[in-house]
DNA sequence: CTGGGGATGGGGCCC
DNA sequence: TGGGCCCCATCCCCA
């Protein structure tokens, strides 16, 4: 008995050490893996930091080449446009640029730039000089024209452009073109308003267009994700991101930075500042959205025309400045998909649909006198057409009254009244939370994110969704009194009971004959008196 | 047979 | 979210 005690003490005893063995060299491997793992690390940002500074040489380069560029196409270039450098009125303070090269439309409401300002932003290793550049045509050089803004920006140098603007040019002054090399012809990065009649030259450096091109192109590969609106990048209040693909990165990078744990320190895995997987993984996680809402009080307090602004003109942009573009893929590619997502039927109309909300920006930038001369018509139009088959789209009706009357300028005074803070970027009209905005906005953008499970119907409100899902599950919760039929719609059952009543509130002001529904009268007047 | 009108059903949009 | 209105398309009836 007394052996067997001994025994089992010293097979503990030696478990024990085992144990103790075991744990130890355990302990050994997971730190020399987490030195490993420590070093790769390092490495990793030795070699990140190396690959930015390589494409910080590579933009300067490039727009060194440009500049050369310019200067040699501009000794022939026509004297026809005018040109007005602005200064961005921008103090440290106010923000700082990202990106190393991004034009964007400012709408002519906000234009609060100062002239006369140049603007140098401490970038960590170098300074760099933003200006813009307005390129008015002469003809649409007048007072309200609309024109597009083409930011520059070097780095690492004051370029010499910007010194000559500094001293020559002042807002409205004459053309000072054939002074300043910088400026380049208006024909290769000239985009005109066809249909508005509106001649504006927009000047779009090489950059610019291929910045433009590549988000154009996420706007055509996500826009079904941003149509989405949880991973709309909305933020806790729902308040959309600008419609212009251009603004979206710069909405995105505001965001960011505010979600950033870090103070800043880009490189530090820790901080997650520069970090774009990991800070956009916790952004678009619903669960984590109220971070959003501690750092969009400007949007909380403030009405979209005044977030527009702080995007367009104040330029409360982030500071880091690398991997821009991949900077938006990473926020709509992780973007959540909607549990009524439907992808592939997305991916075809929502294509077509960010095509026309494409050319409808693009439209809008070379016609930004949408309040006065929407081209809300046109866009419609094309939207209705390209999904509506029948013989009356030739007719012209397919923006209802009240529609139509926003879209003509009506929605400014019928829909900005008090209290109604986020106005509607395309018509003014003024909505008192951005829930209201959003949707509305998705009149002139065509988004529709709502998709029905069953069809290829897609809807801009959950409502209408809901309503259509009617068809497939065969609901008719509304009956007739007077006759037993049934109606998935009230109004519909609204409309049937005037059968029985004989209700016919429409007369015609011609025969006088009566209708029950002002569009049976607005038919009859078609067909019979439509030469009155 | 044809065209006008009624009835119904569906989508868009705003409140 | 639901109600309500408008518009449109389609089918049917009837003169």
């Amino acid at each position: 008995m007394a052996d067997c005690m001994v025994f089992h003490t010293q097979i503990a005893s030696i478990m024990e050490v085992l144990a103790n063995a075991a744990v130890a060299e355990i302990c050994k491997l997971v730190d020399d893996d987490y030195a490993v793992f420590r070093l790769e690390i390092t490495q990793s940002q030795k070699e990140n930091r190396t690959l930015r500074r390589k494409l910080l040489e590579l933009k300067v380069a490039r727009e060194r080449a440009e500049r050369t560029i310019r200067e040699r196409v501009l000794a022939s270039r026509p004297s026809s446009v005018k040109i007005l450098d602005r200064y961005r009125g921008m103090t440290r303070g106010e923000g700082h640029l990202t990106g190393g090269h991004r034009s964007f439309v400012k709408p002519t409401g906000h234009n609060t730039w100062r002239d006369d300002q140049p603007i140098t932003v401490d970038e960590g290793s170098g300074t760099s000089t933003q200006h813009v550049i307005v390129i008015e045509s002469a003809e649409a050089a007048g007072p309200g024209r609309s024109s597009l803004v083409k930011q520059e920006r070097s780095e690492g140098e004051i370029p010499r452009h910007s010194r000559d603007i500094q001293t020559g040019v002042a807002a409205g002054a004459p053309p000072v073109a054939t002074d300043d090399p910088t400026i380049a012809p208006a024909q290769p990065w000239t985009r005109s308003s066809g249909s508005s009649g509106t001649l504006n030259a927009v000047l779009k450096s090489e950059t610019d267009i291929k910045t433009l091109t590549v988000t154009q192109r996420l706007l055509h590969t996500g826009s079904d994700n941003r149509s989405d609106p949880e991973s709309l990048g909305l933020g806790p209040l729902g308040c959309p991101p600008a419609p212009g693909s251009e603004y979206l990165p710069v909405f995105q990078h505001s965001q960011r930075t505010v979600h950033s744990r870090g103070d800043g320190d880009g490189d530090t895995l820790a901080t997650g500042g520069d970090d774009l997987s990991c800070s956009y993984a916790t952004e678009m996680d619903p669960g984590n959205m109220p971070l959003g809402l501690e750092t969009q009080t400007d949007l909380s307090r403030g009405d979209w025309n005044r977030y527009s602004s702080s995007v367009y003109s104040e330029g409360r942009l982030d500071e880091k400045r690398e991997g821009l573009v991949i900077d938006e893929v990473t926020v709509k590619v992780e973007g959540d998909v909607p549990p009524t997502w439907n992808a592939d039927s997305h991916l075809g109309d929502g294509h077509s649909q960010g095509r026309d909300f494409l050319d409808y920006r693009e439209s809008l930038e070379t016609n930004l006198n949408v309040t006065t001369h929407s081209p809300l018509h046109a866009f419609r139009d094309r939207v209705r057409v390209s999904t509506s088959m029948g013989p009356s789209d030739s007719h012209g009706h397919f923006l209802s009254n009240r529609a139509r009357a926003q879209a003509q300028g009506g929605g400014e005074t019928s829909g900005s009244s008090k209290g109604k803070q986020f106005l509607c970027m395309f018509c003014n009209k003024g909505f008192s939370c951005p829930q209201k905005l959003e949707i509305h906005q998705r009149f002139h953008t065509g988004e529709k994110p709502f998709s029905c499970t069953q069809c290829h119907m897609h809807f801009a409100q959950a409502g209408d969704l809901k309503r259509h899902q009617r068809i497939h599950t065969g609901e008719k919760p509304y009956s007739c009194t007077q006759c037993e039929k049934r109606f998935s719609r009230q109004d519909h059952l609204k409309m049937h009971l005037k059968v029985h009543t004989g209700e016919r509130p429409f007369d015609c002001t011609h025969c006088g004959k009566r209708f029950s529904e002002s569009s049976y009268l607005r038919i009859h007047q078609q067909k019979n008196h439509s030469t009155l």
